[in-house]
DNA sequence: GTAGATTAAAAAATCGATTATCTTGTCTAA
DNA sequence: TTAGACAAGATAATCGATTTTTTAATCTAC
């Protein structure tokens, strides 16, 4: 089955102009940091970046510059560019506005929401749901279910919001995904998962706000367990 | 007077490192673009911005590519930057998103704001109020102005509120800065500058979150007839 | 005439090399 | 010993030129 079957939810922000090297080398670093494949704090050597990523200065200072508007790296005056440090405080920002926004764009979402939404929506669980976690060191699981979480709020009706939404969530995951692999919870995220689609259709907006609320708050309890045992 | 004078609420965000010709270009370029003056839609000619901001093309390059990150700019494939279209849609969008993230960011810093946030705001209302708005073509109270509404929200406790709301302002200044001069209700806007800042040292969240959503909604009116009269 | 192909000019993206700045290790003087 | 000056090497930022792609004008076939 082809993985890559176009889900209705387009990411909303700075992807960049597909086809570049510079955006090539913008999705991959996006990738690479959120998955934390770099250290907290770390500074970037350019030449080893144009190594890995087989690309030339300037597309790759075109793409490093693109991430530190993005909040993905923070830039030095003549000192290049860093991955921003981690903080305990920064994971509550973070977690709290995860909760204030996406509440916000789940209400409208099921206020919004046509039939073709909740098609959508059904799939994208689906496919959640379906998920291999070993594959790919659970990239593919992170794949579905970042489009999962796109898709429940697709229909709220504000671009600026799914803007925001998008960046905190690329955010919060240099927390979560922290560390080795995934965390053994995911049965009952799942579970949670099936319930939020449920009362999506429902068009039950208190209730789905609650149980976001609450999901929210378990992916934070992962998030800040991995970041203390990591410090 | 030094207008310059530091105060003590800082921009959040990408201002990239200061001293380099590309945080130079970034600056002058986002300040041109927030204050119209560029025609939405069109697209940038790099040679000519090459000129106009005495710069080579690599800095250029970069801040362009800031910009498009933090959203003043699109970038389409092989086929360069672009002002960002307006719409009706997207300035509702954003009217509405400013109202729930100022008027959170305006509780929150009322119950956290020391005595010394205290003394900010009032120099910030009194400056901008002493602000000559004729004088060079009215940035210096427009400078005065952010500089208000950033002292207003600054001890909210979110660096990740602050960073969206001065991105939503970035964005409403495209509509209403749109057009020759500023409005003439400026006599209406300080006089609710001025209550807010009353507001704010009584601690009255609740009304000052109602003053914020008038003044949001006033600003909103002005952006509005600008657009229209734009289009 | 018009749709589609062709091509010359313009513009975007990228590369390789240069310049400016920082970093690190060493030396000197107190 | 240690603080500060200095120099050499490393790294960041920028420039000028090349390559690639798009745009727009012209041509050709129908």
């Amino acid at each position: 089955m082809n993985n890559s079957l176009p889900t209705s939810a387009k990411p909303v922000g700075p992807v960049g102009p597909a086809g570049t090297a510079s955006s090539r080398v913008f999705d991959h670093l996006r990738k690479d940091l959120v998955g934390g494949r770099f250290v907290a704090g770390e500074k970037l050597a350019i030449n080893a970046l144009k190594e890995r990523y087989q690309v030339g200065l300037s597309p790759l200072r075109e793409a490093l510059n693109r991430l530190a508007a993005y909040g993905l790296l923070v830039q030095e005056n003549q000192r290049g560019f860093r991955v921003p440090k981690l903080s305990r405080d920064e994971l509550d920002d973070i977690a709290q506005m995860r909760l204030e926004m996406e509440g916000m764009a789940l209400e409208r979402a099921i206020a919004n929401g046509d039939s073709l939404w909740e098609a959508d929506l059904l799939a994208a669980a689906h496919r959640l749901k379906r998920a291999d976690i070993t594959l790919d060191k659970g990239e593919e699981w992170e794949h579905l279910h970042t489009q999962f979480h796109r898709t429940l709020v697709a229909p709220c009706g504000s671009v600026w919001l799914l803007r925001f939404i998008e960046q905190l969530h690329d955010q919060f995951d240099r927390y979560r995904r922290l560390g080795p692999k995934m965390p053994t919870i995911r049965q009952e995220l799942d579970e949670q998962h099936h319930q939020l689609v449920e009362l999506a259709l429902q068009r039950d907006a208190k209730a789905a706000r609650e149980l976001m609320d609450d999901h929210i708050h378990k992916s934070y309890e992962v998030a800040l367990k991995r970041y203390q045992e990591h410090v």
